[in-house]
RNA sequence: GGAGAGAUGGCAGAGUGGUCGAAUGCGUUUGACUCGAAAUCAAAUUUACCGGCAACGGUAACGGGGGUUCGAAUCCCUCUCUCUCCGCCA
C-alpha cells in the first residue's frame, strides 16, 4: 500500500509508476474516491463532536428533569442522522480502501523501462556457459531420472507437480536445504522455522489476498493457507509492531515447503523440476532502516549469487525492467541459473526492496531517533529455490557415465563426490 | 473435543452506564539537588486518521466484530486468543 498523502500531494508520481509498470489504472476514480471520503469523514467527525458535546452537558444535568428531556430528544435525532451517514461512509470507506490497495509501488529510478523479458537489463554474469558438460541432456530424460524423482506416483498419491524424492534423490535435496541454511547462517541472517499454514490477515498483510488467492492452497474448514513462500510467515512475524531503531537491520532466513496452485503453466516450463506444486526454498528477509535498504538489496543478491558460485553453477543476474516488477516490488533482480540440458535460464531467487509498501500494510515500524514510530523497509529474496538448482546440478554436471559430479562445497553435505542414476 | 476463568496504556493493575484516553505503581525522558551517582522532589510520557503552512483543533481506539442505550472500558451476542481442569495425541 502506498501513502495516501502521495495520492493527494504528487498523484504524477503514481501516474509515472502506474505508466512504468505498464499497468492500467484509472487515478482520477481512485482521486475523486479519497475527496470523497475525506468529506463524508469530516461530515461524520462533526456531528460525533456534536454528540459527545451535548452528552457533556447531560451528565450535569438532574436525570429525568425536562431539561434533560430535551436533551434526550436532541440526541435522538442526532443519533438518526449520524446513522445515515456512518452508513454512507462506510461504504466510502470500503471502497477508497480496496482503490488504495490497487495502487502499485512505485518503481525506483535505476528500475529499467521496458515490458517483457526481452527489456532486463543483465547486470552480471558469472561462468561460462559453454563449459557444462558435453553430456547435458534434460534432466528428466536422464536414464533412471525417474528412480530418484518420482512423478508418476506422486501424481497417484497426490497429483501432478507433488514428485517423491527418493534415495538419493532426497538426500541431495535435503543436502542442498542444508548447506543453504548454513550459508545464510554464516552471512549473518538467523535461521527461523516458522508455521507453513498462515491465516488470511497474514496473507494479507504480505499481499496475497486479495489478488492472488488463487495461488495458494487453501484449508477447508479452517481458512488457513499453505504457505507460498516462506516470506509470509517471516515477514508477518512483526506484523502490528514497533521495533527499537538499534535492532535494525534484522536478518533472517527460513526453509519451508512452498505451495503454489501454479494455475494456467503448461508446456516445457512445468517439465521435470522446473516448476513444481510443492518444493523446497530457502527465504532470506530483512527488515531494514529505510536509509539502508538499497544498500541492503545489493547484499542481499550477493548473499544469493554467493551460492551459486560455491555451487559452481553458471548463472546471471538480471536486474527487471518496469513492466516485469511485481505490483508491490520498488526493484528486483532475478537470478537465473544455466540449465545445460534444456539450454535456458532458470530462475531460481528474486531479490525484492519493497521499501515501505508491505510495511505499511503490515504495519511494522521502528522508533526512530525522534522516538517516533517509522515505517521500516522490507526485503526478500530466495537463498534459493531447491528444484531448479537440482535440475541444473544433474544436467551440467552429467558424466558420460550416467553420474554427477557435485561441486566440493556440497561434498560434506551430501556424503559423496557423486550421484549415481540406478540403471 | 468438553467444562470453567480471563483479555484495559511499555509493564503491573484499578475502574461495572455519563465529567474515563482512562486512577495508582513501575519503567522511560527532562529538570532540580550532587563533584558525580544513588535516593528524593518536579514535570513530561499512546497511536491512527481528518483539517491546518504552523501553533493547534477534531474524531477514533480498553482483544476483533456486532447489538442494546440519548450515552458503553462498563450491559448483551459472537469470534479469536490466553490460563486451569478433563479427554485425546506425535
Amino acid at each position: 500500500m502506498l501513502d495516501p498523502k502521495l495520492l493527494r500531494e504528487a498523484p504524477d508520481l503514481i501516474r509515472a509508476a502506474i505508466a512504468k509498470k505498464h499497468l492500467n489504472l484509472d487515478l482520477d476514480a481512485v482521486q475523486a474516491l479519497d475527496a470523497r471520503w475525506r468529506s463524508e469523514l469530516a461530515e461524520v467527525e462533526a456531528l460525533r463532536a456534536r454528540q459527545k458535546s451535548v452528552n457533556g452537558e447531560m451528565a450535569q444535568l438532574a436525570k429525568g428533569s425536562p431539561e434533560f428531556m430535551a436533551k434526550v430528544e436532541e440526541m435522538k435525532s442526532l443519533k438518526g442522522e449520524l446513522k445515515g451517514r456512518e452508513g454512507e461512509l462506510k461504504e466510502t470507506e470500503t471502497a477508497w480502501q480496496e482503490a488504495m490497495l490497487s495502487l502499485p509501488n512505485l518503481p525506483h529510478e535505476s528500475v529499467p523501462e521496458g515490458k517483457t523479458d526481452a527489456d532486463h537489463v543483465i547486470a552480471a554474469t558469472h561462468g561460462e556457459v559453454t563449459h557444462v558438460s558435453p553430456t547435458a541432456q534434460p534432466h528428466w530424460e536422464i536414464e533412471g531420472f525417474e528412480q530418484l524423482f518420482d512423478f508418476a506416483r506422486g501424481a497417484k498419491v497426490t497429483g501432478a507437480g507433488f514428485p517423491y524424492y527418493i534415495g538419493d534423490g532426497a538426500r541431495l535435496v535435503r543436502a542442498l536445504v542444508h548447506f543453504f541454511l548454513d550459508e545464510a547462517g554464516r552471512a549473518g541472517y538467523t535461521e527461523v522455522n516458522p508455521p507453513i499454514f498462515v491465516n488470511a490477515a497474514s496473507a494479507t498483510a504480505t499481499g496475497q489476498l486479495p489478488d492472488k488467492e488463487g495461488q495458494m492452497y487453501e484449508t477447508v474448514i479452517d481458512q488457513l493457507y499453505a504457505v507460498p513462500t516462506a516470506e509470509v510467515p517471516l515477514t508477518n512475524f512483526y506484523r502490528d509492531e514497533i521495533l527499537p531503531e538499534e535492532d535494525l537491520p534484522v536478518c533472517r532466513c527460513a526453509y519451508t515447503p512452498c505451495f503454489r496452485r501454479e494455475a494456467g503453466s503448461y508446456g516445457k516450463d512445468v517439465r521435470g523440476l522446473n516448476r513444481l506444486h510443492q518444493f523446497d526454498k530457502v527465504e532470506l528477509l530483512k527488515w531494514v532502516h529505510p536509509s539502508q535498504s538499497y544498500a541492503e538489496l545489493e547484499a542481499l543478491r550477493g548473499d544469493a549469487e554467493r551460492l551459486l558460485q560455491k555451487l559452481e553453477l553458471p548463472y546471471r543476474v538480471l536486474l527487471m525492467c518496469g513492466g516485469d516488477l511485481g505490483f508491490a516490488q520498488a526493484k528486483k533482480y532475478d537470478l537465473e541459473v544455466w540449465s545445460g540440458g534444456q539450454q535456458r535460464w532458470l530462475e531460481v531467487s528474486s531479490c525484492s526492496n519493497f521499501e515501505a509498501f508491505q510495511a505499511r500494510r503490515a504495519r511494522i515500524r521502528f522508533r526512530n531517533s525522534e522516538g517516533k514510530p517509522e515505517l521500516v523497509h522490507t526485503l526478500n529474496g530466495s537463498g534459493l529455490a531447491v528444484p531448479r538448482v537440482l535440475a541444473a546440478l544433474l544436467e551440467n554436471n552429467l558424466q558420460a557415465d550416467g553420474s554427477v559430479t557435485l561441486p566440493a562445497a556440497l561434498v560434506p553435505y551430501f556424503g559423496a563426490e557423486s550421484l549415481r542414476f540406478p540403471r
